[in-house]
DNA sequence: CCGGAAATTGACGGCGTGTCATGGGTCGGT
DNA sequence: ACCGACCCATGACACGCCGTCAATTTCCGG
């Protein structure tokens, strides 16, 4: 809130210590510098000497604070995914209809996407000819999220009773593979891929397969299959 | 078409000399072996020494049929696609409804995920905790395919005109994402994840923007940024 | 049986990896 | 202002992997 240094005893909030102020720069340079050698050498073909190399540090010090290239990436990583988290989940928690909860998760998704391929090129960009997705911690816990607000959106009949895990894998790959698609052209359209997906889904969610719903009058099509 | 050997002087067909009979001995070697170390160790762990080492040739000789780790990986990915594209496409010209297109491809793929979970175990489990997938061009022509079978079908009349490249990603993303539910599950219910998706595409392609339709009434929505 | 082509072998130089003893810089107490 | 304790950056080191290549073995055709 207020950004008035108090001048008490007590400036921890920001930054205590020279020691720590280095100690949070140390790691910003090396995450700074493992973004550009990895979008310019792609993720395979980076070393962690490459990204020592890129900074004014010692090859030691990066063991200090990663354990290995593959703990950078992470880092990189889960830092888009808690930026976009929050925001997500905030949204969704305000939708009041199936095409609001659809819609704002894909908007805000693809927005957030086509701000920040700086972050989303570098991932991407991995090996030369492959293309690669990584899955964090942070990310898959963001998955889990969705299913949880899924559950939440069935429970207060927002959504019809379809299997949340389904929906959520679905939604995800969707949401990925589109964006995909969206970056690789210009100009990019994330409101474009939003109307897309969501009609998509509007649609699709409808015919869904009704998974624990007992008292249901007379379903002509799908359900043949009530596990 | 005729399996029965001519006996000439040309048995080339089947396998030519015992040059020739090693060399296909031999790459199949380093295949197995590689998928072995990479279901051991995960992908990213893997050095071409450990493959090499589980096997009974020298470290040189690898380099005779593969320029890297990634290549074997490729060929292993290769292999899979290889085998599945057909199929799916054949199934797919044999479709005469909207339905048929999808629920063929949903089906084929899911059953044989759901098979060849050899393969498919060794090519996800890549690192310790995070997941990853790889498309090498082999498999990324597969999803060319499906968007050109998508543009077929779409001027035949049997899908409405919506743009095709993002339905093929659509699809892309729901059958790789799906699939990896499914696997988690026990038993493997490749027909329950199929009617799933299926279902989703079939409500939500009715619902979906059309694309190239230039004499609509009046829009209200979107479309603010005409390039 | 022999000469040449093709493929295998394993040792080698170069490089990346992760560790560790060393030393310089920082902090809290006096 | 000074000092001792501590923290952490440093870069050399031992080890292993990489990709290559000359020497050698294996195979083929004549």
């Amino acid at each position: 809130m207020d950004a008035t240094p108090m001048r008490t005893e007590l400036p921890r909030a920001v930054a205590s210590g020279k020691r720590e102020q280095t100690k949070i720069l140390n790691r910003q340079l090396i995450l700074d510098a493992a973004r550009q050698v990895f979008a310019e050498l792609g993720y395979g073909a980076t070393t962690v000497r490459d990204i020592i190399r890129a900074t004014p540090l010692a090859s030691g010090t990066f063991y200090n604070y990663f354990k290995s290239k593959e703990e950078v990436y992470q880092a990189i990583r889960d830092e888009v995914a808690l930026a976009i988290r929050p925001r997500l989940h905030d949204e969704r928690m305000k939708a009041s209809t199936v095409e609001q909860f659809i819609t704002c998760t894909f908007r805000t998704f693809f927005e957030y996407v086509s701000d920040d391929r700086v972050n989303f090129r570098t991932i991407r960009h991995a090996a030369d000819t492959t293309r690669v997705r990584m899955d964090t911690p942070e990310v898959i816990a963001g998955f889990e999220e969705l299913r949880e607000d899924i559950e939440g959106a069935i429970s207060k009949g927002l959504f019809p009773p379809v299997d949340p895990d389904m929906l959520m894998a679905s939604i995800v790959g969707v949401a990925f593979e589109v964006a995909e698609r969206m970056l690789r052209r210009e100009p990019h359209d994330p409101a474009g891929a939003a109307d897309f997906a969501t009609a998509l889904f509007l649609g699709g969610v409808r015919a869904l397969p009704h998974a624990q719903a007992p008292e249901l009058p007379a379903q002509d099509s799908v359900t043949s299959n009530a596990a």
